[in-house]
DNA sequence: CAAGTTGAGTTGCAATATGCAAGTTAGCAG
DNA sequence: CTGCTAACTTGCATATTGCAACTCAACTTG
């Protein structure tokens, strides 16, 4: 087991900014995407989405949106073997940007990515 | 001049993990930011922002979201220097985007990051 | 309960992207 | 036409991502 460093550079006082600094890649955000969509999810989930995570990437991930306290395993009591992920309350409280995310790429999206799903819900 | 490789993978057909394709990294909301907040901005204006934005990552990313259609020169007849940038209405449609990591940070950062600025609001 | 299978990661290394400093170019002011 | 400066570009060091292979512990099957 390596000692993760999870230092986050604060790049300004921004709010904006700081989100960005947590959230700010290309994957966090469909981690979160996936548990919003479906509740819970385990680490083979994640990894068979169709987005294709590489599973270093999906492991750091998870490591740090936990040590954020955004996503929790389901049982703290259990070992790593089944043992889901889902949202924390701040975590859940991301909600309103994938949704404005969604929003803006039915409209603004479409047309220079033909295939988008264009009637997709977050339920 | 470098002919620019603005070729987007997309990594799957989903609205929000396209809309990430596009604005997923640490420096492309920022510049939309710096947009909705002051309406234009020139090249130093937005280098001499907080974060510090390398001029090379800066560069390539006006290229990018020019090439996108989210932002455009204030007047396109003249030359760079002076001629700032604004939003297209498909990149000000981002705003709603914004105002929701702006809440989220205001509610959940805070205490993972002291001095970040807690009432600050998008005009 | 030994052997195989599967979920959940690690590790090593190549390919990209980012960060930093310095250099270049083209408008403008005088 | 000379110097100043905004707007980039280039080169190179460092960091992050992507891919494939490997480990390891937890079940499950005979």
């Amino acid at each position: 087991m390596t000692p993760i460093e999870n230092e986050i550079v604060w790049r300004s006082e921004c709010p904006i900014s700081s989100a960005l600094d947590v959230l700010g890649d290309k994957w966090s955000l469909l981690v979160i995407r996936d548990l919003v969509v479906h509740g819970t999810r385990t680490y083979s989930d994640f990894r068979d989405a169709p987005e294709g995570i590489a599973t270093n990437i999906l492991a750091t991930r998870l490591n740090l949106l936990s040590s954020l306290d955004l996503i929790e395993r389901v049982d703290p009591e259990r070992s790593a073997r089944g043992n889901a992920y889902r949202l924390t309350e701040r975590g859940a409280a991301l909600r309103p940007i994938l949704v404005e995310f969604l929003k803006w790429a039915q409209c603004h999206l479409v047309d220079m990515h033909p295939s988008i799903h264009g009637d997709a819900r977050i339920r």
